[in-house]
DNA sequence: CATTGGAATATTGTCAACAATGGCGTTGAT
DNA sequence: ATCAACGCCATTGTTGACAATATTCCAATG
């Protein structure tokens, strides 16, 4: 594995571990192909094995990961086609979600929105792409929270996650990076104004660029 | 656990112990929050509990049961509410993967899904409750998996499944099993014509009827 | 008689040792 | 020099024993 800090910090909970190791993907640190070495994560997070066996299985569920029996894992490699059809499941279901978002919204839903919007503004101009990572996933968490039908915000959820794959290759593109910031403003205005037009339409086009991006990324990579 | 046949079964696959216990759940063999112990389970399938471990873990992700640390395994009990909630992400679900259907169907996955439908016609007559759930979980996977999106058929799927509670209580109703035969023709009829709209419209109403036999039952035995 | 404390039991969580498997390199033959 | 067979090493899979935690039941006390 070429993840630098290898420290040993004892983290027990399983879920901390897979929510480490998803940041990994999603920031490139982990790339595609690469193997993910069951003793090597144990060691590195100072737990036993058997914990890593089910942070690897919890990976595998969410699609982030591909296991083979005897063989181990390895960080799943999406090509065009599939990037294509999770984002074609994201644009239905954040935009279903956008649809039923009480309007106006609560006035404490916005302002934790705010300020998670800020906070990540801030990250991202500082270049702190953990922290970038983190509270861009927050923002869109409490946003589709916010679409009274948890179900739908857990499938919305899962599949940010299997998204992430594909993101780790353009993350950290400073126009991107911008965009996003602007647009997550613009979200929270549109809640404030109750603008349920342009709130679905951003909600859908939001997501766009980081396709785009990858999809460019490959064909740069790969060609046609 | 109220489970008659505890054979002990030597089935070391944990998948195959997963779908067996999805299958005592949405026929009702075993109801809402009555505990899943692992021992017992360990001992009923001939696994180590190990084994059955993973096995839980994954009907919590699905969403079947639920686990508290220290405390074991309960089958969840569904709300109305988070019937509606999961119902709502279905028909969103299916109704775009209806609309994506290639048409005019492939005829082999025609002549698959009319097979399917006879098999599952004839159990029903027949009685066989265990069958009619299969070929019925079958013949939806098979007709979703038409969609060429397979990251839209495994939410399909995924969100048939956390259905199954839901539909414990009313399956073996015999009204509802014979319009289910019938809509499954029905939906093999409209593929081979190319009936877009028809089999748009029946892919969403077709899983209606069982949302609302829940309803009424929940209704009965609570009150409104 | 209700209530609280605590032991006994039932159940799940953690661990370390061992078994099984697959990949890789070495050796030997042609 | 190339290729196949074999054995070794890295890695994952499985198991049983032990630890930690919750629940139950009973008894003692007010």
């Amino acid at each position: 594995m070429a993840v630098a800090k290898a420290k040993v910090t004892a983290a027990t909970d399983p879920s901390v571990i897979t929510n480490k190791l998803e940041e990994d993907i999603a920031l490139g640190r982990i790339l595609p192909r690469e193997r993910l070495i069951e003793e090597e994560l144990a060691l590195r997070f100072g737990v036993n094995r058997h914990v890593i066996r089910q942070v690897l299985m919890e990976l595998e569920t969410i699609g982030l990961i591909i296991r083979q029996k005897n063989k181990g894992a390895t960080v799943r490699d999406l090509l065009p086609e599939d990037v294509i059809n999770i984002y074609a499941v994201r644009e239905l279901l954040e935009g279903k979600a956008a649809e039923l978002i009480e309007m106006p919204a609560k006035p404490e839903v916005v302002a934790r929105l705010k300020d998670i919007q800020e906070r990540h503004a801030k990250a991202a101009e500082a270049g702190e792409l953990t922290n970038v990572f983190r509270l861009n996933l927050l923002f869109h968490k409490t946003f589709f929270a916010a679409c009274g039908n948890p179900h739908l915000a857990d499938a919305i959820q899962h599949f940010a996650l299997k998204a992430h794959i594909a993101r780790s290759l353009t993350v950290g593109d400073p126009k991107l990076l911008r965009r996003a910031v602007e647009e997550h403003a613009e979200i929270v205005r549109y809640l404030e104004t109750a603008d349920r037009a342009n709130l679905v339409r951003l909600a859908v086009e939001h997501i766009i660029p980081s396709k785009d991006a990858y999809l460019e990324s490959y064909r740069r990579r790969f060609g046609e």
